[in-house]
RNA sequence: GCUGCUGUGGCUCAGUCGGUAGAGCACAUCCUUGGUAAGGAUGAGGUCGGCGGUUCAAGUCCGCUCAGCAGCUCCA
């Protein structure tokens, strides 16, 4: 028979030939690095059976997939160990994440890392062993009785969930047989580096109702040393992380008296200043107007709003004059009240109204992280008040706004798309019109984004932009809300051209999406090191003598009255100490001043990362720095 | 909220077998005026997260609790 190659050409094989028998005739050493075999398109095991016309592309661990396939059956090989280090245990789920693998696994007593010497030494047992893994199929009758022989309950329940009639596939290494939809390894013993990384609890079925089992992350790699080099690097990634950079640098402080409340420092807030006065910049120019609403207001707007059915647990309460009255967790009322302050014309849409809003929210204590899960943040948050045929315009502009924010920090970002949650308000139709309104944008604008089930808001879909922190774990930052719904319960109007009252759309959208959040993300984007227009001190005017102290303090004071940011540090230390500090405290610029640069009105300059770049006037420095802050202004 | 781990001066961490605390950095004072990544001396600073228990004796063992971290769930 014939089948095809990745390159087109033609292979000819005995009938019957499996996808190792081909790579077997192609070479040696592809057979020797081939994991899995890709027939048709579909990822298979290599001793899966061809046939005459097949595609046929094998699967090495240089490809993305073998890499998955590998560390599936390294996951395998993990719930086999753990069999037989603990005979009681029930295995659940087992499958490949980025960076490696995990299984969740009902243990009768907990486990903790320090089982992990164990079970590894298990695990190499298994892989020496080299037991080749074997493929089989059942019915779904079948397959119950043999993972309930094995006392499996989970998977029990995993094969009733299955579609009738489907054939079941199992994997049999050993004594040990997992139900599975593969593709594997053909044998254990290729495995060569792995690790079993940490243990945490996850709700089986990811249901916070049902049992909690024990999920036990792992990873393995191709070669050792690329393992090696995976764990530096997660150890670099930890020093940018901003719980740690904040505290050093003196940005925030999370305290006992404040649990998810963070104190911004002095250096902390101008670097919030900065990002608002870009921000109020940006939003003049896309034509917005800003406005403030009170953080706390009456029951009766949160009911007409929905907040009170809907949002009520994550919000703060209290009692003004006996009138129940809540704080706000969002915008959006205040907002829809401005509105309704005056009459508005077609000709007056559509209004862009910003808001930078302080937000509280009552987040489950479990939930709080550093700055980007905090209890009060702000939103940089504004309601765009529009025709319906001005949609697509309005969320378009929007997604270029959000853009070039993102762009401007060289920010990576990907997009979703969220639908209709459970709990919920509004008309199947109004939802529908929203979610297509949103889709059509995102379709016009060629945005590749990935729809996020049930995850929109309660009263509207939603286009979420997510960001990466320094572990990669990704982030909602910014995000653009099409509401059908908060027009309607406030009675929102204008008079059309044909003089008759009409009822609004309204967008809600965030471009940092909370401050706190953003900063965050930022200090980790940046390691602390940030550009000289975010700098919170910019320049440290660092004396040689006490003889240049009268000069370095004119110099800092010069500086500060252009708006610019720098200090003269005067202690008695050596000029290598002081360097040493303003490096450690990351200042962009250091400029070095003593007797040669008093007599020329001159510094010797020092950028962060560079080292000594010369003397020069401190005019031409100036301007230097004048350039690069000035650099995002936009007026 | 759930599961696991952690909690010792402002920061980073030692502290063995239970015998009532130690270092470096930072801080203060003094000496040093030194030209591109740590000058020297002296000093002050801690009821060992909190509460309770076991014990002649608890940072150390036990229980509870609070907080932090990782993950789950939820979310900007």
């Amino acid at each position: 028979m014939k089948i095809i190659l990745k390159d087109g050409s033609e292979l000819d094989l005995k009938s019957g030939a499996t996808a190792k028998d081909a790579a077997r005739a192609i070479s040696e050493g592809l057979l020797r690095a081939a994991v899995a075999a890709k027939i048709n398109g579909q990822l298979a095991d290599l001793l899966t059976a061809l046939c005459e016309g097949d595609r046929l592309e094998i699967v090495t661990l240089k490809d993305k997939e073998g890499l998955e396939v590998y560390r599936h059956t390294c996951a395998h090989v993990l719930a086999q160990a753990l069999k037989t280090v603990f005979p009681t245990c029930k295995l659940a789920i087992g499958p490949v994440i980025d960076n490696g693998f995990y299984y969740d696994v009902d243990f009768k007593t907990p486990i903790t890392m320090e089982d992990f010497a164990k079970i590894e030494a298990e695990m190499k047992k298994i892989i020496k062993a080299d037991f080749p893994i074997e493929r089989f199929t059942l019915s779904r009758e079948d397959a119950i009785v043999l993972m309930s022989k094995f006392h499996e309950n989970y998977k029990v329940e995993l094969i009733q969930d299955l579609p009738e009639g489907e054939e079941i596939s199992f994997y049999k290494q050993g004594s040990f047989t997992d139900l599975c939809r593969g593709p594997h390894l053909p044998s254990t013993g290729k495995i060569k580096a792995f690790k079993l990384v940490s243990i945490a609890g996850a709700y089986w079925r990811g249901d916070e109702k049902k049992k909690m089992l024990t999920r036990i992350y792992g990873t393995a790699f191709a070669k050792k040393e690329e393992m090696d080099e995976y764990f530096e690097m997660l150890e670099e990634a930890k020093k940018r992380d901003h719980v740690k950079l904040g505290k050093e640098m003196k940005l925030f402080a999370l305290l006992n008296e404040g649990k998810g409340f963070p104190f911004f420092l002095p250096s902390g807030m101008i670097l919030k200043n900065v990002l608002v006065d870009y921000w109020r910049q940006l939003h003049r120019r896309e034509g917005y107007v800003e406005v403030q609403t009170p953080m706390i207001m009456t029951r009766t707007l949160w009911e007409n709003s929905g907040h009170w059915e809907h949002y009520k647990d994550n919000m703060y309460t209290t009692k003004i004059d006996g009138e129940d009255c809540a704080v706000k967790p969002m915008n959006c009322p205040g907002g829809m009240l401005v509105y309704k302050l005056a009459p508005h014309s077609y000709k007056d849409l559509p209004i862009r109204m910003g808001e930078l809003g302080l937000v509280h929210r009552h987040e489950k204590s479990g939930q709080l992280h550093g700055l980007m899960r905090v209890r009060c943040f702000t939103q940089d948050d504004a309601h765009i008040f529009m025709l319906p045929e001005q949609i697509t315009d309005e969320i378009k502009g929007v997604v270029r706004i959000i853009d070039e924010v993102y762009s401007l920090f060289g920010f990576k970002y990907h997009v979703e798309l969220s639908t209709r949650p459970k709990d919920s308000m509004g008309s199947d139709e109004d939802w529908d019109k929203a979610t297509n309104a949103l889709r059509a944008a995102l379709d016009e604008l060629k945005l590749p984004y990935v729809v996020n089930e049930g995850d929109g808001a309660f009263y509207g879909p939603k286009i979420d932009f997510h960001l990466e922190d320094s572990i990669k774990r990704t982030w909602q930052c910014g995000t653009i809300q099409l509401d059908f719904q908060m027009p309607q319960r406030f009675d929102l109007e204008y008079v059309g051209e044909d003089g008759q009252k009409h009822r609004p759309i309204m967008i809600h959208r965030v471009v940092f999406g909370s401050i706190e959040r953003f900063i965050g993300i930022l200090i980790e984007h940046y390691a602390g090191k940030f550009p000289v227009w975010l700098a919170p001190e910019q320049v440290k005017v660092l004396p040689v003598t006490d003889r240049a102290a009268a000069y370095a303090t004119e110099l800092a004071d010069r500086i500060n009255a252009m708006g610019l940011r720098a200090s003269a540090d005067l202690r008695k230390e050596k000029i290598g100490r002081k360097i040493l500090d303003a490096e450690m405290e990351k200042v962009p610029y250091k400029l070095i001043v003593g007797d040669k640069e008093v007599e020329g009105n001159t510094v010797s300059v020092r950028k962060r990362g560079e080292g000594d770049i010369g003397v020069m006037t401190q005019d031409d420095f100036i301007a230097l720095l004048k350039k690069e802050n000035d650099e995002k202004i936009i007026f």
